[in-house]
DNA sequence: AGTGCGATTGACT
DNA sequence: GTCAATCGCACTA
């Protein structure tokens, strides 16, 4: 668990490690950490909250092919797929198959670790429960855009993925938030109990 | 070229 | 609890 001192140092995640699978990599996520890099700091926040969108999943974007939005989904496991949802919110997911597949997890919600000045600043809220409790969310509380789009997140950058060495608490699947198609798969991922998920209360049983 | 809609959020009753 | 905002994209023609 933590080093001496309490302090747990955050490593980055490498491609090895990221199942070669959806689904799997979405459950692998909860308890792993977003880290973002800005010329006033850095932000990090584990996460707390997945939805995998697999191959062959009629509610994923890229179930009819490639597009010019949905490219990064089928780039290699690790990659960013960055798009605006409602005119209003961008999203964060990761890219989950091999080269040439299309699938992601979408990123839901951050219980915020380091940075916390800054990502009340970019949410104009103070509350810490509110600061990444949804898609839209972390993404504003992180200054994540397009410019993040198709990015590797297993590299050096302004972007990616670690991990430290915390216990990320017992894992809850249900149905996926917000979607209409296939609307009744387990593919959603959550740290049970954690008051930084978002959904309803039934849902995070 | 035109149109309908969504992996949400924030404001309001 | 309800509901409108807002816009890029994918689909139809």
């Amino acid at each position: 668990m933590g080093s001496a001192g309490g302090q747990l140092v955050t490593t980055r995640l490498t491609r090895d490690e990221l199942p070669v699978d959806t689904a799997a990599l979405a459950r692998f996520l909860i308890g792993r950490i977003v880290v973002r890099e800005t010329p006033e700091g850095v932000i990090s926040g584990r996460i707390v909250e997945t939805e995998a969108y697999v191959p062959g999943d009629a509610a994923s974007h890229a179930f009819r092919g490639v597009t010019p939005r949905t490219r990064p989904m089928f780039l290699e496991r690790g990659h960013a797929y960055v798009y605006l949802n409602y005119g209003t919110s961008w999203m964060l997911n990761v890219s989950g198959e091999a080269a040439g597949i299309g699938a992601g997890v979408l990123i839901r919600a951050l219980e915020p670790l380091e940075g916390i000045v800054l990502m009340q600043r970019h949410r104009g809220t103070d509350k810490p429960r509110d600061l990444a409790r949804g898609p839209g969310r972390l993404c504003k509380a992180l200054q994540i855009g397009p410019w993040a789009d198709g990015l590797d997140l297993c590299a050096e950058g302004l972007l990616w993925l670690g991990r430290d060495g915390a216990d990320s608490g017992e894992v809850g699947v249900s149905t996926r938030i917000g979607i209409t198609r296939d609307a009744d798969r387990p593919l959603r991922f959550y740290v049970r109990g954690s008051p930084f998920v978002s959904g309803t209360r039934a849902l995070n049983v």
